[in-house]
This record gives structure tokens, sequence and C-alpha cells, in this order.
DNA sequence: ATATTTATTATTGTCGACAATCCTACATCA
DNA sequence: TGATGTAGGATTGTCGACAATAATAAATAT
């Protein structure tokens, strides 16, 4: 790697990024409604920084797509919308397959155990009937193909849609109750992804992916005329 | 289309937007080195802006990858690197290749005289030894299968990547008198567009790339050690 | 002379205030 | 009654100033 901004410190750094992070959470918690329009004074004094400050925040998050910022409108939390969805996804899919492309021969036993770790740390968080927690344990399981692809713009790419996607999640798991990953969902991606063949890996990413898109649309349609 | 911020209104809207385009030709036009350092003060003087309103413009350039930003230490024009170079190439040729799907269904006469008109203006620059036009319209020729994928996650993945391209480009078009694309390098990429075969379509890309490559590559280790 | 510490300065981070724009409600007119 | 226009208030856009941090230069000690 040479140049990239490592910006997910813990709670270190410019009051910006814990702005952002603050921020980013409030939305993926679900305290905020799809569509709403965030006030900046408002939300500078809950957050308690100033306008300047909490719009830099608000510049970064409208790129990422989870804001969307109208000139002298005002700057709204994005929508639900099926259309966003299944754009989503199959970008999504796209990359998750570049990724798996780029990191295949890069795989080794240390990474590969890394990767059951992660979907150990989901099963626990379903087992433990811990919505919010699943949601973040899959992401994090799905990061592992960019974080070894070793890839800046792949991983960068992944960075900003997944918001966008745990959007989604939170949104379906504060709607019903349920909404999160099942708990064997990923086994045929791990044996895939410990397998030899990165055509199969690729050609389950779809199946994988179309059936990810399927749940969270069959919500989606749900609730609307 | 359902979210969408159009953001490209020539010399309209907010201040920051104008900011960000004029900052952003004052990178792409060559006038700051590689590595260099923006310092606010003087760029908000030079431009004539706040310094806020500079910095929200720098917030957005350092998303897209143009600028890095250091907490504390300042924001920086991107470096010349290989291997940066190389993942802008790779990163493309999949964006690329996921565009092509997404719009090879969509071509029509229309779109397909769209593509040629686009690729005329490209000769066009060539023979009027238009360098820095050549390298807008050769992007533009690409952003075609883009546009017309009517993909909006795709379309903006375009649209970061697309800059950090035209750097490239114009710091080689700088260095050396010669650095735009050579007048015939579109003819099959153009045809194939035309033909029936998606995958010779992407199989051609790999090469396309591949070639663009190694002719911005060649430049680059020219210049180092 | 070199290394370390301490001022000084330059630059970035953050803030509060003012100006420009938009939305709303009310008034005016056909 | 409906459309159009016009204040008023609320919200965003932009700015200049102050505080916090880092880079630089000077001073001291070994």
């Amino acid at each position: 790697m040479t140049q990239q901004v490592s910006s997910t410190e813990k709670s270190g750094g410019t009051l910006k990024d814990r702005t952002l992070e603050r921020l980013q959470k409030l939305i993926l918690t679900g305290d905020l409604e799809p569509g709403a329009k965030l006030l900046e004074t408002q939300l500078s004094a809950q957050l308690d920084v100033s306008r300047a400050t909490l719009r830099e925040a608000m510049v970064q998050l409208s790129e990422i797509g989870l804001l969307v910022y109208l000139p002298f409108r005002g700057t709204f939390l994005r929508k639900l919308d099926p259309v966003d969805l299944d754009e989503i996804y199959s970008f999504r899919t796209g990359l998750e397959k570049m990724a798996f492309q780029f990191c295949w021969d890069k795989r080794d036993l240390i990474s590969l155990a890394d990767l059951q770790m992660r979907n150990n740390r989901l099963c626990d968080c379903i087992t433990q009937n811990d919505p919010y927690g699943a949601i973040m344990a899959e992401m994090h399981l799905h990061s592992w193909c960019y974080e070894l692809s070793g890839h800046t713009l792949l991983l960068q790419s992944w960075g900003r849609l997944k918001p966008n996607l745990q959007f989604y999640f939170a949104m379906h798991q504060k709607a019903h109750g349920r909404g999160g990953p099942l708990r064997e969902s990923h086994d045929k991606y791990i044996e895939l992804a410990n397998g030899d063949s990165l055509a199969d890996m690729l050609d389950h990413l779809e199946d994988h992916m179309q059936q990810g898109l399927e749940n969270t649309m069959k919500f989606l349609n749900e609730r609307s005329p």
C-alpha cells in the first residue's frame, strides 16, 4: 500500500472523524427515519459540535451515499427503494467477484483460519440473539476477501458500499424483529473459499447475493402498497 | 434512477461545487506537482473563497483519491506511484467489464451512434494536436458504457476513478510532449462494442487496458531511478 | 560538536456570526 | 374559489477569527 488514510481509528483523530462515526452509528442503529431531513443546527447541537465540523462529516457521508445532499434544500437520509437495493446488490456482487479473483492466490492457513473465526463470530451473535452484532459480523465476514486482496481501491469501494448495506439490514431488523442472517447461510461460502475452484466460488457468489437480495427485497415489498 | 446528485452542472450550484471543479481542473491541468502540499490559506486566497468552503471541496477530492488527507499534517496531491497506477487500471478493468455486462442489452442504433461520435471527437482532438482535449475525449468515450448501463453506483464509481486516471495522463502529457491516446487505439474497441459477442468485448477490454497501463507505466519508469 | 530541550512560527482544526436561499402562510386579485 | 404574489421565518451557504497542533529555529547541556 502506498497512500492510505486509516480513518477507522477508534475514537482517535479529529473531531470531524469522530463526528462522522457517531453520525454513521446513529443512522445504522435505526434512530433516524429513511428519507428524513437532517437539520444541521439540531444535529450539531445534539452531537455537540459546530455546524462546520458537522458539515464536513456530512459531505463525506453524502459521498458514500448514505446521505443525499441537495443544494440549498438540505441533506436527507437515503430512502428505502427497490431499485437502489437492486443496484447495491448487483454492484456488490461484481465487486466481491473481483475481490475473490485478486485474493484467490493469496489464501493460506492463517487467512483461512481468520475467515473461519469471522464466521464463528457471526454464528455466536445469531445464537445469542444479537441482531445488530450479527449484521456487523456478517459485514466483517464479507470484508475478508477485500482485505486479503490487498487492493486499496477495492477495499475503499467496499468501505463505501458497506454502510448502505448495513442501513438496509438495520431497517429490516427494525421493522421485523427478525432480519439478520441465518445460522448456516455462509457454510457453502466458507467451504468454497477453502476449496480449489475459483469458478465455483464466483458462481456461488451470484447465488449467495441473489438470496440475500430476495430476502431484503421481500421485506421492502411488505411495507409498501 | 431514484436518488442522484448531478453536481456536474456547469458553473452552477453552490460555491463549494464550483470550487471543487476549479480545484480539480487546476490539478488535472498539471499546475500542481504530484505529492505537493496544498496550503489552505494560500489556495483559499488564490481561488478567492473562504477556508471552510475550500475544505469542504478538499474533503470531497480526498474521498475521490486525488488528494491525500493527513490529520493535522495537511492535504497533499497524490503521488505518482507504479503500484497505485496498477491498482487504478486493474480496478478500472473490472469496473468497465461490469459496465459492459449491464449495458450490453441496452445498445441500440442511437446509443451506438453516440459512441461513434465520441470516438470521432477523440480522433479530431488527436488530429488537431490537442492533448488535453484528447485526454478528456478518451474519458468521455469510455464513459459511454457506464452511462448506458443506467447503473448509478457503477457510474458514480467511474466518476471517482476517472479523475485519477486523468491525473496520470496529464502528468504523462506534461512530462513528454506526447502522452495522449493514439489515433487508431479504439478501433477494435468500437468494433466489438458494435458486435454480437459480449465475451469477445470483455476479453478485448483486458488487452485494451493492459496496453494503456503499459504505456503509462513506461512513462513512470522513465522518470525514476 | 552533537544531542536534547525549549521558544517561535506557520498551518490546520473548530467555532460562532452574518448573508443568501428556500419554504410557509397570508394577503391580493381575477 | 382558485391562482398568484408577497412578507416572514427557518435553514443552508459562506465567512473571518480564535484555539490546537505540528514544524522550525534557537538555546542549552553534555
